[in-house]
DNA sequence: GATGAATGAGTTTTCATTCAT
DNA sequence: GATGAATGAAAACTCATTCAT
């Protein structure tokens, strides 16, 4: 009896999982507007209906897409991190990683950077609707570890997260819509070399 | 005759003027698909109908809005900073009226943090929307300059402008979505302290 | 000028009336929730989204269609009714004319008769939904006049205003849900009979 | 093992019961198109799939329920009038009776008044569909043994009856919609005595 | 040129019904 | 028999665009 109960429970999650697959998809392409549920519900697999048995209309699947996608690339960036040892070095896988996730995963980096930015319309409409605020505080924390380890000056963390964040944002929106014109990795690298030195000569 | 002409030239152009004005207001506010032509036609104060004598469609008129509202602004700053001595000067002073100018008009802001998001889907049928390549390249100019003349070390200009641009930005997307819940100047010149520094102990 | 305006608001309100004769068509015929906006607006000859110019949802088509009805109804009846010169006169012109309206128009008894029972839902939700108040209260004046100028004796006018109506409004359901079994006339004469003579031997 | 079956049946009946029960409570609130069978099956306590077992469909449920509530109705009121001695307490009884279950249970009320408004469209598609033939039947044959025994005159049966169900039927209805504005038994009292002696001087 | 009433294609969402378990 | 997840047809409603005036 148990094991059918979980077999069910199973089988819905899968299916849950391969709606915010398909959304992901979607919306990252088209943007939430454009896409429709039939398409996602075609690409998932399931009915047009179905989709509302999971999901109680469009705007909460984008919503949900969003916090489970940004939850576990947390989780898994915080295993990997905790790896390393000195909070510099931490912070520095941070921004390899970031990079790394979006470029093997264009359709997420879309998602990201199109579906992030909604009108004030939207967030008057969803106020709990936050879906970086775990993703920068974790870089905060990052910054404040390497000061306090003294790998860096003891600069505003605030200031730097919105340089981190903000630069490596708009590279990925950069690259994903101009079609990948420069060379990603490359870019990274210079772009962390200026902020480790600043640009004084 | 003449006369006549030039006022019934002008009362279009008036037209043509208010429209964008409208447009930009409702698209930073709606984003482009939730704003309605016939929102923008009442702010512009015209009937529907007219808008299709200024415009092909929704998108030309979103292309449009945006083209012109960087045109203006780029010509303001262009002559605003060309009073400065150094290159590393205008670099700063551009920073500055960037900033400014946002501050004072965060519909603007709303604008072009909302619009430059748009999908693949959307760059695929407008191919020649590329809508911060003046602001962009204007950038990358300066910073070229500053190169040359020395007052910052050798670094990848593309790289740095990723940096500017990408900061700014997301600085004033949080500024404006977060309630002004931090300090915009202060803010603003911890990040050019960073920028110009570096981390480094 | 001024006959431009009037021929255009003339043909806007032919629109209108042609709108809401095909409602109260289909919507007798059908009910409210069988109903579809489609097929009302193919009936009026109008587009699916011109109707919405008119009305602003189906539920309040539904309502505007039963207040006008019965507005002119009641207009027409009054004016007709005012030629008779006893108030007990008035009282069975206003029966005949009850009975003659709906026999000559059976889908404006169906409206009537189906569309009058609301479910408290409906009620809920269009609290000022009160469509037969006019008529009724109407019915209670002749009934208080009758009873002043001594032509019936002293009852409580609401009391037959429930009976008038009540037996009317039934006698018409059965008459049409039926598909006409009786002679409506003849039934008619009989209950007003029973009415003013009792039912004592 | 008969036990058990007998149990089983029972429990069927159960079900059976609580499934109609349960439609009466949510078809009088809600009417019939816009009750839901997994409402309806909630209140039963039964799953979606299993109203499907004992009732075809929607409609057949709100017939089914119909038949069964008038049915056991009329089984209680007949036991109850058979109990006066003569043709005229009977029917008098019988409009008492038929006022108390109402008041008592006004969402039967509600329900008979919404439900016996179809549309001529349902009547089409169940033209077995009758809801108050034995009804109306019954009250019908108690006025022809009072004419038989004289105690009212020879009025036509079928007359009378329109005026005692429609004026009844109307009278529960303004009352339950009305919130209870006037006296139930008094205005009852009141219309019997209207019907009993008519309304001349 | 200007208007704004009319259009109708397009999309989300609901819910009666089915059927594998 | 009982379940309830899944289905997909059906319909209200929106809004960019057109075109007669």
């Amino acid at each position: 009896m148990k094991g059918n109960t979980t077999k069910l429970l199973e089988k819905q999650l899968d299916k849950r999982e391969a709606i915010i697959k398909a959304a992901i998809e979607v919306f990252s392409y088209k943007g939430f507007h454009k896409a429709k549920i039939s398409h996602i519900a075609k690409l998932a697999d399931v009915a047009d209906g179905t989709m509302y048995l999971y999901f109680k209309n469009k705007e909460h699947l984008l919503v949900s897409a969003f916090d489970e996608l940004t939850e576990n690339i947390l989780i898994d960036m915080k295993s990997t991190i905790s790896l390393e040892k000195t909070a510099l070095d931490r912070l520095s896988k941070f921004i390899d990683l970031h990079v790394d996730i979006f470029t093997e995963k264009p359709e997420i980096a879309r998602f990201l950077a199109i579906e992030l930015r909604q009108s004030p319309d939207f967030y008057e409409s969803y106020p709990a609707y936050n879906p970086l605020k775990e993703y920068i505080s974790f870089i905060e924390i990052l910054i404040i570890d390497a000061i306090e380890e003294k790998s860096i000056r003891a600069i505003d963390p605030k200031a730097l997260t919105l340089i981190i964040f903000g630069t490596i944002d708009f590279l990925l929106t950069e690259w994903s819509t101009k079609n990948q014109s420069f060379l990603l990795q490359e870019m990274k690298d210079k772009i962390v070399d200026i902020i480790r030195w600043g640009i004084r000569v």
